[in-house]
RNA sequence: GCGGAUGUAGCUCAGUUGGUAGAGCGCAACCUUGCCAAGGUUGAGGUCGCCGGUUCGAACCCGGUCGUCCGCUCCA
């Protein structure tokens, strides 16, 4: 039933009350009413999301040679947005229709005087300008000179960095900047649960490569960061790449591509891969006065780099991963609902289960879990029915069940049960971790 | 910000013409059981989103407010 192509409404619900419910994700400030558009990752949450930005990492950074991290800042002076167009582009003059109530933008108005929903004449309100950005100051004294932003997206921070990078860690293009962090966005429209909030993480690439292999490389990223979201479980059938028409690029690009996930209420986008041409590093150069440049010593070429940038949004492809995973099937005339989440995401990886609460059984269990956790996420739980012990953790995704039971006291072995075909192999304990590696291994 | 819908226990909901709150599931303890959501007993948990009004009396009526969901320039 996951495999149906069009979007399901009902999906939806299921997994944002699955969230709730058992501990994935809250609504900010609960019990003061709520505050729109945060939300809090609770203990799975953080799990399933700390899991996410590690995949991300390990393929983006890990496994590769050519590309180095970063942690910039998340305040930041306003030259750095004058520079990068922020202050500018993401500033929206907007005006309000006193006959009919329709808010429009001023800019994209044909005639700025008619309202295009109703035709009336001059009801608009003076324009007030909504800049998507938040600002706040620096410093004990309210008032201009100290104004900051929180950053509305992590790549600058890279561009800024660009030479101190350069110069530290003797990489030359083509090769990138990952960052993972929070980014700030005023959004007028947030919703969806936690696929459009204010408050957001983005994992950001910058990969710098010589003026005349930006198209290669964006052509080379694409597939890339398609094959990553397929690895980790998304059906093919699901996942779609879009090329922006040109009238909806950034102010900085010069071509990007989304890709998209079918999300229950159809097609939202988990990543942007962009060219960003000399945009940005040009930009900082001519702001900053320094020289953000290469200088190839083989050629004797000097050149500014142009970037192409895969940014996704670690949020939303959780929720994304979360939707494709959730699964219901029918067992024993009982609905079995299971998260079958790749193994590198799940929040646990196995969980330790002794058959019986009888305290013979407790010691034994303990140490088969002291022999799992410095390897794998595990948890521990012996309350009530093993049944009931399997569905739950079916429900949040764990892939291994290891089970110690009356004869693990005599043969020194586990019930190792697997969450996708809820088949059983017994295992001796001293065995299991390489056993449990094993599986995880890929 | 505008239009539509909505807000009762952790979750899903019931609550008759206004008379001062219930169920199922879940959770916790104990007993029983011992490999796919078993049974029993007991228990924790709600000033019915919030504020105000009408009334002898409000979860139910009225006003406001906040939150949530769905639509309309957002984009990770």
């Amino acid at each position: 039933m996951s495999d149906a192509v069009t979007a399901e409404p009902e999906l939806f619900d299921k997994v944002v009350n699955l969230c709730k419910r058992r501990g994935f994700v809250f609504p900010s400030a609960e019990i003061y009413g709520g505050f729109r558009s945060t939300y809090d990752y609770g203990p799975l949450g953080v799990l399933l999301l700390r899991n996410v930005k590690d995949a991300w990492w390990r393929s983006m950074v890990q496994l590769r040679h050519d590309v180095v991290g970063l942690d910039a800042a998340i305040l930041s002076p306003p030259a750095i947005w004058e520079a990068s167009g922020h202050l500018q582009n993401f500033t929206d003059p907007l005006v309000d229709c006193t006959n009919c109530g329709a808010r429009h933008r001023e800019d994209q108005l044909d005639d700025p005087d008619v309202c295009p929903n109703c035709g009336a004449r001059g009801a608009f309100t003076e324009a007030r300008n909504f800049n998507l950005m938040f600002k706040t100051q620096a410093g004990p004294v309210e008032g201009a000179g100290a104004d900051v932003y929180l950053r509305p997206e992590t790549a600058q921070g890279m561009f800024v960095n660009f030479k101190n990078v350069l110069n530290t860690s003797r990489k030359k293009p083509p090769f990138g900047i990952a960052q993972i962090g929070k980014s700030f966005r005023n959004e007028i429209t947030p919703g969806n649960f936690v696929f459009r909030t204010r408050e957001f993480e983005q994992m950001e690439l910058e990969f710098f490569v010589p003026p005349d292999e930006g198209q290669r490389w964006y052509e080379y990223w694409l597939e890339q960061r398609y094959r990553w979201y397929v690895d980790l479980g998304i059906p093919e059938a699901k996942l779609r790449l879009r090329a922006h028409d040109p009238d909806e690029l950034s102010h900085y690009s010069a071509g990007t591509s989304d890709v998209e996930f079918l999300f229950p209420w159809g097609w939202g986008e988990l990543e942007g891969v962009a060219n960003r041409t000399d945009f940005d590093l040009k930009a900082h150069a001519d702001a900053s006065g320094d020289k953000l440049e290469y200088f190839d010593q083989a050629s004797g070429d000097r050149y500014v780099p142009h970037v192409i940038e895969p940014a996704a949004g670690a949020t939303r492809s959780m929720m994304a991963f979360l939707m494709a995973a959730y699964d219901e099937e029918e067992v024993n005339d009982d609905t079995r609902t299971v998260l079958r989440l790749h193994h590198r995401l799940a929040p646990y990886q196995v969980a330790v289960l002794p058959l019986s609460r009888k305290d013979t059984l407790t010691p034994l269990a303990r140490q088969v879990l002291d022999q799992l956790q410095p390897h794998v996420m595990a948890e521990y739980d012996e309350t009530q029915a093993i049944g009931r012990r399997y569905r739950r953790q079916d429900e949040i995704g764990t892939p291994l069940c290891v089970t110690v039971d009356f004869d693990s006291l005599d043969d020194d072995a586990v019930t190792v049960r697997d969450r996708d075909t809820m088949e059983q192999e017994r295992i001796p304990i001293a065995n299991l971790v390489e056993h449990v590696l094993g599986r995880f291994a890929d």
